[in-house]
DNA sequence: ATTAAACTGAACCATATGGTTCAGTATTAC
DNA sequence: GTAATACTGAACCATATGGTTCAGTTTAAT
């Protein structure tokens, strides 16, 4: 079961935090692969691999299904859609920070240009 | 120093993955503070929260100034540009990788109605 | 000159992470 | 029926993480 609550976002970021993850993600996105396959590719035992992709499953970015003896592993339904939203407005509080600094540099330029004639 | 290389995804990921540092990034949005601030707002020690703002400092999300006896803690430079772009990516792909299977499916539904209709 | 405040570093602790090996089980191929 | 394939779970290992306490150091206040 994927979380929605605040430990969703704790989760997911520590899903993407991981290279072989993102790799993942990325082959993923090019083409469905069973475990086999993704843990050929980067190198590493079937166990391994299944832990990461338990890691990208409980944070919804992977689904996987089990038929016979091969398990597929496709995107999940996680479309990143609530941690493009933080970043976005973190980065609109980050403008507004550096937009007040701005406005302090301008009213210094001001008053110096000002004191600069002679009164 | 700040890493720009492969692993700056994994520092600034992991740095967002906890929910103490994004809620010290929130509150250096609103307004510049030192390490005791901090601490006191996330109810920790002033070692517990100085080893959080040396994570967020790693991954460039936070720059700080020791003057007299208090560091005071700002937002840094990095605006997480890249981190957005590589999610964006990532949704776009997830996007490609679904049209796709929109295409099979209409491809599907049109041969079905064909056969459906007497030849 | 003392004392208090603000930080820092070392040491410690419990738990998590990223990996392994080894010993299964279930499916498929021969 | 036997053997190979594909995965799974348990156990283990080293290191990282998120927190603490304790013992400093430096700076500021009295």
């Amino acid at each position: 079961m994927v979380q929605f609550n605040a430990q969703h976002f704790d989760t997911s970021f520590a899903a993407l935090s991981d290279a072989t993850r993102r790799g993942v993600l990325e082959q993923l996105a090019r083409q469905d692969a069973s475990i086999s396959e993704l843990a050929e590719t980067f190198e590493m035992t079937l166990t391994g691999m299944k832990k990461h992709v338990s890691v990208l499953e409980q944070a919804g970015l992977v689904v996987t299904e089990k038929v016979g003896r091969v398990r597929t592993c496709r995107l999940g339904v996680s479309r990143l859609e609530q941690e493009a939203a933080w970043i976005e407005r973190y980065r609109q509080m980050w403008a507004a920070r550096f937009n007040e600094l701005d406005k302090v540099v301008e009213e210094l330029k001001r008053r110096e240009k000002a004191n600069g004639r002679p009164s």
